[in-house]
RNA sequence: GGGCGAUUAGCUCAGUUGGGAGAGCACCUGCCUUACAAGCAGGGGGUCAGAAGUUCGAGUCUUCUAUCGCCCACCA
């Protein structure tokens, strides 16, 4: 056994860290087996992308992971949690074509193949390094089940859906209008296009009526599209235009000849009630063409360029041709006034570049019949989210949502599981690549050249990766999982997918419980950006104070759902805190001589014993409760607070006269006994927080097992009312002889004495039993517990609390006026409470509607109030007369 | 245009069912006391954004307002 003293008196996290992870992992600890006979308890880890390296937004995503997994784990429960990273599509495709670029090699020099290879290298690497970042932070996932989205299997479950939806009619082919980023060239989904603000322009352009010298005014934000123009719109019931109805416009420029229709998308507020269509470019254009029938003129292309429908204007950007466009448009007097408009324009959320709203030919999932479902379940509570408040977040996008364009012209992803016969232009969806045509056995047949949307394969992740599409084990142990932990800005992208393909592939919601978490930002509330270079690496957290304490700051005073600012102070606080654990196993464990494992009888126990196991009770009670409701920063405060507060600055100091040999050897032993039990408790209950620390002093205590992590989470059941009312009363009194000492400014290394004048019999036999704990507490020469006090002295300082009086002569060190000042500022204090504790009393609503034991608190603080200021009152008496 | 969150000590933030306002940092005083100076003991500091309401009682519940932040949305 370690005496403590072969520990330094630092904790130097570098050193022991990597060594548990590696016990941990080489001995199985975090490989479960489905276990009939256990609980099984399941997390799939939100899949990290293999775009690079992890940030402080992951360690805010596996930290509570792994405080659930380990916690449930500690408890009994069959906890498995699966890691994995994710193939992130576009992401990572458009990092490689970065890369590669920087060497002058553009992705169409190395082919479709050849790129892809590449795109493997680069996962090879990435992945690898996440995964041992992973490790670093300490989480207790199950490297044997690790999966990857584009693996074999995860791919099998791809296809297996594909094919399933495309069956059902559920999955269709179309040309629509889609959101374009004409830098990543291909199509994006709604939810990938970010707005912004953008303060831009309204032009208002003239439309001559056909064979008239009238004309109708349109405003509009994007005038190059105006070459497209295949009608104007204005409102049914708008009695301005009426009469135009029907009638043709020449659109200028083009001289091309466009009717006017009616219809009721149209605002006939907005500028002038009248509106361009422009069906292939914008989206409610689109929608409006086809109900009246209106000619889609495809005037820019995937490149941002304008086509040969253009005419002039062909081979222009789309930013030189507005240019020309309003340049002509004054030029012919048909501009007849620009206002200033603030209005949204839809970026790529990858890249930034401005969406163009294109028609081309898309795959798409029909998104009405699966969110229906969706919607009700999470509403019947099978899945629960956590802060409640995201139900509505998520249902009301449920509600609303539109289908989802799941082709991406890409080349990095799941392929889709189409091909066309190029003899008789059958298309075959099929789960396995086909040899054949089925219509005409063909064996010319391509492939669709498209991909997938990355979250095609990541909304399977809960159960592609226990094995599905095969009735696996795993799958029927640990599916639907347990927990879904996430961050609150794919809620859309990734939780509500995952619920409506889990219901529609499994049956069943994949989570009982979705855990969403805020993000982190930086000092000053800023999101974490590379433009903005604020980003933190976890890791140089890490090597400079440790995984633990990065968790463990990561995690107290933060509210689930809430942002959390990032303060290198902070973790040098919670290094402290670490530290402070290490240097009280040391405390312990030096005084360990001749220790010998016993279970001490009750009548044992000394105050301090039963104060703090009842106090360890109270905590583990209501640790253990705010973990079930996934409160994690309320239950590592409690522990905080326990171990620094009682534990190490009352329990350890109290324990020192008996360890230090000038007690008994039997109350040695006991001491001995319950500092062991008591350290071990805490151990086990902030090892889920910090699980490195813990095993580490784990390992050095008598008792051990092979691993903390396996032990069972912590539990009390004895608790001593009398005991922690008593110790209170105890600390009260030292506190106050400390006081009087800080007051006075007298050196805490100069013993003192003490008077403690005790009416009550049973307070005063109860303090001088325990007197050693006052004198040693206080540093006290000796203290005299008396029933009453003839004569009072004038030359001592006093501390007159609720039932004690307590005197301390100083002798000539006394200064008479200076001790008037401050017992007439602890009488004002009293009388404060007093007033306040009358104020109720007199209140007869008071006394007869609140609760009698709010009624009797109330009367107990007056009358301690009462007896406090009469004493003080009296003090000041004798020192005045 | 809707929705959500925040507003509590100088700073950063906690505060579970409504019942005497908390922590860390910073600040002031005294201590290198044989676990820890990354520490110990003591102390100062808050009209809980504002207003109204419910209640015997509101930081906590309701309504409104203000400021900041985030999300959603097809007014060209």
């Amino acid at each position: 056994m370690s005496t403590g003293n072969d520990l330094p008196s630092v904790y130097n996290p570098d050193a022991v860290e990597k060594k548990w992870y590696k016990y941990w992992e080489e001995n199985g600890f975090f490989t479960p087996q489905p276990d009939p006979g256990q609980k099984p308890f399941s997390i799939v880890m939100p899949p990290p992308n293999v775009t690079g390296a992890l940030h402080l937004g992951h360690a805010m995503d596996i930290t509570p992971q792994d405080i659930l997994t380990r916690w449930r784990r500690m408890q009994g429960y069959n906890a498995l949690w699966v890691p994995g990273t994710d193939h992130a599509g576009i992401a990572t495709q458009a990092r490689v074509e970065e890369s590669l670029a920087r060497q002058g090699i553009s992705k169409h020099d190395l082919g479709r193949e050849g790129f892809l290879e590449k795109v493997w290298e680069w996962k090879n690497l990435y992945g690898s390094r996440i995964t041992s970042q992973l490790r670093l932070m300490g989480a207790s996932c199950d490297w044997s089940r690790e999966r990857f989205t584009m693996d074999e299997g995860c791919s099998r479950a791809v296809r297996e859906v594909f094919v399933r939806l495309f069956e059902k009619g559920l999955i269709y082919k179309g040309d629509y209008i889609v959101n374009w980023c004409p830098r990543c060239h291909t199509a994006i989904s709604d939810i990938e296009v970010e707005h912004e603000d953008t303060a831009g322009k309204l032009w208002y352009i003239k439309y001559p009526l056909e064979g008239s010298d009238e004309y109708l005014v349109v405003a509009t934000t994007r005038p190059e599209t105006m070459l497209g123009d295949s009608g104007v719109a204005v409102h049914p019931e708008d009695s301005r235009y009426q009469h135009l109805v029907g009638r043709k416009v020449v659109l200028p420029l083009m001289n091309r000849i466009i009717p006017v229709i009616a219809d009721s998308y149209v605002d006939r507020e907005f500028g002038t009630g009248a509106v361009k269509v422009t069906p292939a470019h914008d989206p409610n254009d689109f929608e409006m063409g086809l109900r009246h029938d209106l000619e889609q003129i495809v005037v820019i292309d995937e490149h941002g360029m304008m086509t040969e429908n253009a005419g002039v204007y062909q081979g222009l950007s789309r930013e030189e041709c507005r240019q020309r466009v309003v340049e002509d448009l004054t030029k012919g007097g048909y501009l007849l006034k620009v206002e200033d408009h603030q209005h949204a324009v839809g970026h790529c959320q990858r890249c930034d570049t401005i969406i163009e709203p294109l028609i081309s030919t898309q795959w798409f999932v029909k998104m009405k019949p699966l969110a229906e479902p969706a919607i009700e379940r999470v509403l019947n509570g099978e899945t629960r989210f956590v802060p409640e408040r995201f139900t509505r977040i998520y249902t009301n996008w449920m509600e609303n949502i539109r289908d989802w364009c799941i082709s991406r012209q890409l080349w990095w992803g799941h392929r889709i599981p189409v091909w066309y016969c190029q003899d008789c232009g059958e298309m075959i969806c099929s789960r396995t690549d086909p040899e054949a045509c089925t219509n005409c056995q063909s064996s010319d047949l391509v492939q669709d050249e498209d991909v997938l949307d990355t979250w095609f394969s990541s909304a399977l992740w809960p159960f592609s990766t226990l094995g599905w599409p095969d009735k696996t084990e795993d799958l029927d142990y640990y599916y639907p999982t347990s927990v879904l932990v996430s961050g609150r800005d794919i809620i859309f992208f990734w939780v509500a997918r995952m619920i409506f393909s889990g219901i529609e592939h499994t049956g069943k919601t994949p989570f009982a419980i979705v855990y969403i978490h805020g993000l982190v930002l930086d000092a000053l509330g800023r999101k974490m950006s590379k433009s903005l270079d604020n980003g933190i690496d976890p890791i140089e957290v890490i090597e400079k104070y440790g995984a633990d304490t990065l968790r463990f700051s990561l995690t107290t005073g933060v509210t689930p759902g809430n942002d959390l600012r990032f303060h290198w102070e902070k973790v040098e606080n919670t290094r402290n805190f670490a530290n402070k654990i290490w240097n009280a196993a040391r405390f312990v464990l030096m005084n360990l001589e001749g220790y010998e494992e016993s279970e001490p009888a009750e009548h044992e126990l000394s105050l301090a014993d039963r104060w703090i196991i009842s106090q360890l009770n109270t905590r583990l009670t209501a640790i253990t409760a705010y973990m079930e409701k996934y409160d994690f920063g309320e239950a590592a405060r409690e522990l905080y607070e326990f171990i620094w507060d009682e534990f190490c600055d009352w329990y350890i100091e109290l324990s020192k006269p008996r360890l230090f040999n000038r007690d008994s050897a039997t109350s040695r032993l006991i001491s001995q006994n319950v500092l062991v039990k008591v350290l071990t408790d805490i151990l086990r209950a902030l090892h889920p927080f910090m699980p490195f620390i813990t095993e580490e002093i784990y390992q050095h205590l008598p008792g051990h097992s092979k691993t903390i992590m396996l032990d069972p989470w912590p539990a009390e059941n004895r608790y001593w009312p009398e005991a922690v009312k008593n110790m209170q009363q105890i600390m009260q009194v030292i506190r106050s002889i400390r006081n009087i000492r800080a007051e006075f400014t007298v050196n805490p290394g100069t013993p003192l004495e003490a008077i403690l004048v005790v009416a009550d019999d049973d307070l005063r036999n109860m303090l001088q039993d325990n007197s050693s704990l006052i004198t040693e507490m206080a540093n006290l020469s000796q203290v005299q517990i008396v029933a009453q006090l003839e004569h009072k002295p004038k030359q001592a300082a006093a501390s007159v609390l609720a039932g004690t009086e307590v005197y301390v002569p100083l002798g000539g060190a006394i200064d008479v006026d200076k001790e008037i000042q401050r017992l007439q500022k602890e009488a004002r204090a009293a009388e404060a409470e007093m007033e306040k504790a009358e104020a109720k009393l007199n209140n007869p609503q008071f006394m007869t509607k609140a609760p009698p034991q709010v009624v009797a608190k109330e009367q107990e603080k007056l009358q301690e109030a009462r007896i406090k200021r009469e004493g003080i009152l009296e003090r000041l008496q004798v020192l005045k007369g």
